[in-house]
DNA sequence: ATACAGTTTAACCAAATGGTCAACAAAGAT
DNA sequence: ATCTTTGTTGACCATTTGGTTAAACTGTAT
């Protein structure tokens, strides 16, 4: 029988880790957790990383780049300004369904440990929102779009593609929608925000 | 020197405890630094409150309660539909201004333990949301704003106003605002975000 | 076969952590 | 003054947890 590549040790360990620290967070976690997932020794998982510290960095580092490499891309693009919010409303929502525990998890280690965030995870992405908000600008000055500030717009959008994933338990509770009504009610919005944030800034 | 009400050793505790369960979350948190921050024993703590878990619950309650309270209170109030949007939105974010912390902690918590949070904490707030939606839905009818799914009109607002306290640090990062324009930030958001909404939805 | 490198394991360790206990102090009640 | 209840403390305990070590195993080149 041969090993498959991704069924090598340091793939099993990164797949569990992946599932603990997302699902637990950093203060959470248990190497001992880790391990028993990756169906190995817990010696074992410190040969590959030495510390919970180091294994925590390069799963952190991997989801905040997965997190944010979404937004760069598409919002540095050079399509229009509406075909941007739908492009971006759209593939962002995309993205976060096929990964719901991201925004917790990035978000939430953002907080406990902000200056280490900085530190470690904040090089070169300086500029990603200042491109967003040229294009806004732009399209205001020809009277497409009413007079908004542009940091606003962004965080609206922002927060209604990202918001529904941080709130899904709740959000389940309180409507009684069930799994399956979920996927869809994600699905709509991918047509629902853009629609809603158009409606709104158009002249 | 006779002790002030707010400086019982309960008080002590529980203001302690707010703090550090508040920033580092049930699991990061740790009953020595509660006992540090409230300026007493380890086995004073377990004294007033037998475990971390008990302690936990009554700050968690009071967040969770917190949380959810303000927003029942304006959704079943007897106001009409825009200015009811208006004074959620205003009073919502004027609320977590007061306590940034909120969210992140009671959606962060209610994901780490989706059952346990059912279980203790969601009782009569079934139908929170359902008023809201037949608001929306006479409006609908009555031709005052365009069809649009209540559900999704909900968790738009509700994004808008919670998501800014969730992602603040990445956001003062991303955007350099600093602490004071952060506030500003905020207080403009009482404003446009209900302007936001009834733009986007008026007919 | 054997030597050798990388891989895996059981057993172990030290520090951290939630929690307890017996003694002691404070404050009323008698 | 003395008794009793309540509040407070330092020392202590058991378990958990991140991390280490030495031995054993595996495959491979000689």
């Amino acid at each position: 029988m041969v090993k498959s590549l991704d069924d090598t040790t340091e793939n099993k360990i990164l797949g569990a880790a992946r599932k603990v620290f997302w699902e637990k967070g950093m203060a959470g976690a248990r190497m001992q957790d880790i391990a028993d997932q990756a169906g190995i020794n817990k010696a074992l998982l410190h040969y590959y990383y030495r510390s919970k510290e180091k294994l925590f960095e390069v799963i952190f580092r991997e989801a905040s780049s997965l997190f944010f490499m979404k937004i760069a891309g598409i919002i540095e693009s050079d399509i229009p300004l509406f075909a941007k919010i739908e492009s971006f409303c759209g593939e962002y929502i995309a993205m976060l369904s096929q990964n719901p525990y991201l925004p917790l998890f990035v978000l939430n280690e953002a907080n406990k440990q902000p200056y280490r965030f900085k530190q470690r995870f904040w090089k070169n992405r300086e500029n990603l929102f200042e491109r967003f908000a040229r294009d806004i600008m732009m399209e205001i000055e020809n009277k497409k779009i009413r007079p908004l500030k542009p940091a606003h717009l962004f965080m609206n959008m922002v927060s209604m593609c990202v918001f529904p994933f941080i709130a899904k338990p709740i959000w389940m509770m309180s409507s009684g929608m069930k799994e399956d009504e979920f996927i869809h009610f994600l699905e709509e919005r991918k047509k629902i925000v853009p629609e809603f944030i158009i409606c709104s800034i158009k002249k």
